[in-house]
RNA sequence: CGGGGUGUAGCGUAGCCCGGUAUCGCGCCUGCUUUGGGAGCAGGAGGCCGUCAGUUCGAAUCUGGCCACCCCGACCA
């Protein structure tokens, strides 16, 4: 057993956050609810952030910042926006401190904003405020935008990387000319979340749909990707809004059509955050630490010289080095251990901890036989194998360890979601974890209804729904497929 | 914002009931021996015991206030 982690089976959340911190991903900070990402914990999300920009830009779109603060007045234009997010917003109300009385530093109250600045909880309004200048046209269109960035919601309760006072994410804002055109966005960007959760995080997700009450503050609809997590809890790992025009009409944007018209433009937004470093987390590690898919790892191999007496150590390294280049070489991201302040053992442990995909340990015994030992982490095998090709080799298994933590994960999620018809059956699943497809009446007070007896939500309407007649779960109600219910974080 | 915890060295802790400036382990530094699953020996450094006040000759310990963080819940991504 890893010392110092929590086993899952004992206390999962302990886990969790015995995990963030022990492998550095993250550390709490002086400031509540509010965390300091470490490097070892950014260099994943360094590998999310430029395998998502690609893709970005791979579908059209390009990179701008906004304001990291949006005037009180703007937040008030959208009614259902403001709604959704009054209750979480920080607030700027001064722009100086002064020296007080009792040599304490303090707010200058006469430095106090004409207009108090909300510190962005989302960036809908402040950006569209600047569409309206950069829209006249339909040759203006559409307007394909991302921007990455820092937000801030003052949330009640936080937890490392799931839920932060302070995050960051990417949020894309589209502008198009038509409704179809929006809402071929709104689908192609959830593809994107949807091919990067399940090809780059091995993460198996559920496309779907929100209901309207899980819907974002100012969508007409909300589309998401749906992960199950290890405790059989569900996970939002992205969305994607059809924001209709509620946008351009708050901010009066328009355009000219080829008819010489003015129309309102249609909007998207869509965004995923660092919560996928959690959903990362959830979704491969073990009692040991930390399990990352090969293309995520920061450093896919590790190679471990095991050095026997002192004149044995210049000549490990040195074939330990050349190993490093033959991998680097093949493009492996791959780390020398060859401190002599730590045994092997401890190596061993620590880089099981980190969730290194493979390691390879060299000794003089292999050194005599033309041997490597090589570890997987996902599986916790070593074998020895021979040294010639060993690059190639680990090219491979980066291919087939990726496949084998989504395959995984697959079998996983397959063996939690349930489908279920009747109303003890339900509670009973809900209360034991997992996904549960039933029916549902479709009405917003069946669904807060099933939440306040079970605390299960409806993850989604999944997009590949077979139509299905069939009689609400909890109201006997007509319904014509099955949504997805779970409890989630 | 309710309920429950916890605050003593970088980390984990003992001491607290019954006041006398602090225990042990890990880690760190030096040296030697080691190195195929979390090394051994020897020596060493590191603390305003969360904070403020009170009681006392004397407070980690007793009393009161405050603060911070974590967990569970309501709220949310």
């Amino acid at each position: 057993m890893a010392k110092e982690i929590t086993e899952r089976s004992q206390d999962y959340a302990q886990w969790y956050n015995d995990l963030v911190i022990r492998a550095g991903l993250a550390d709490y900070s002086a400031v509540r609810g509010c965390m300091v990402i470490k490097p070892y914990g950014f260099a994943i999300w360094e590998r999310m952030r430029d395998a998502l920009d690609t893709k970005f830009k791979a579908t059209g779109h390009q990179n701008a910042y906004f304001p990291l603060f949006i005037p009180k007045s703007f937040f008030s234009k959208e009614a259902a926006h403001v709604d959704g997010f009054a209750k979480e917003c920080a607030v700027v109300t001064h722009y100086r401190l002064r020296n007080g009385a009792d040599g304490q530093i303090e707010v200058d109250p006469q430095a106090k904003l004409e207009e108090e600045l909300i510190v962005r909880p989302t960036s809908e309004t402040i950006i569209w405020n600047s569409y309206r200048d950069w829209i006249q046209s339909y040759r203006d269109l559409p307007l394909l935008i991302n921007q990455w960035a820092n937000v801030v919601r003052w949330e009640m309760r936080t937890r490392l990387f799931l839920r932060t006072t302070e995050f960051l994410w990417q949020e894309g804002h589209t502008a198009h000319a038509t409704a179809e055109e929006a809402i071929h966005e709104t689908k192609q960007m959830l593809d994107v979340y949807a091919d990067f959760a399940e090809q780059w995080m091995a993460m198996p997700v559920i496309k779907g749909v929100k209901t309207e009450q899980e819907r974002f503050a100012g969508a007409v609809d909300t589309y998401c990707i749906e992960a199950l997590m290890q405790d059989g809890k569900a996970l939002q790992a992205g969305t994607s809004h059809f924001l209709g025009q509620n946008f351009a009409k708050a901010f009066d944007v328009q355009f000219a059509n080829a008819q010489g018209g003015r129309e309102y433009v249609w909007a998207t937004s869509w965004g995923v955050s660092t919560r996928l470093m959690g959903a990362l987390i959830m979704a491969h590690s073990d009692d040991q630490g930390l399990v990352l898919p090969p293309m995520l790892a920061p450093v896919q191999v590790v190679v471990v010289p095991i050095y026997k007496g002192a004149d044995t150590i210049s000549v490990l390294r040195d074939a330990c080095q050349k190993l490093v280049h033959e991998c680097q070489a093949v493009g492996l991201r791959v780390e020398l251990d060859a401190e002599d302040n730590a045994r092997p053992g401890w190596k061993f442990a620590h880089h099981e901890l980190r969730g290194v995909p493979v390691r390879i340990a060299v000794g003089m015994r292999d050194l005599e036989n033309g041997t490597v030992e090589l570890a997987r982490r996902d599986l916790q095998t070593k074998t020895t194998v021979s040294r010639d090709g060993i690059a190639l080799v680990c090219q491979q298994l980066m291919n087939e360890i990726q496949e084998t933590l989504f395959n995984k994960a697959l079998d996983f999620r397959r063996s939690m979601t349930f489908e279920v018809d009747n109303w003890e059956d339900f509670q009973r699943r809900i209360e034991a974890g997992g996904l549960v497809a039933a029916h549902w009446d479709g009405s917003g007070a069946t669904e807060t209804a099933i939440k306040e007896a079970t605390k299960a939500t409806i993850r989604c309407i999944p997009l590949d729904q077979k139509s299905e007649a069939g009689s609400c779960i909890y109201s006997g109600q007509p319904s014509q497929g099955r949504v997805l219910f779970a409890k989630a974080y």
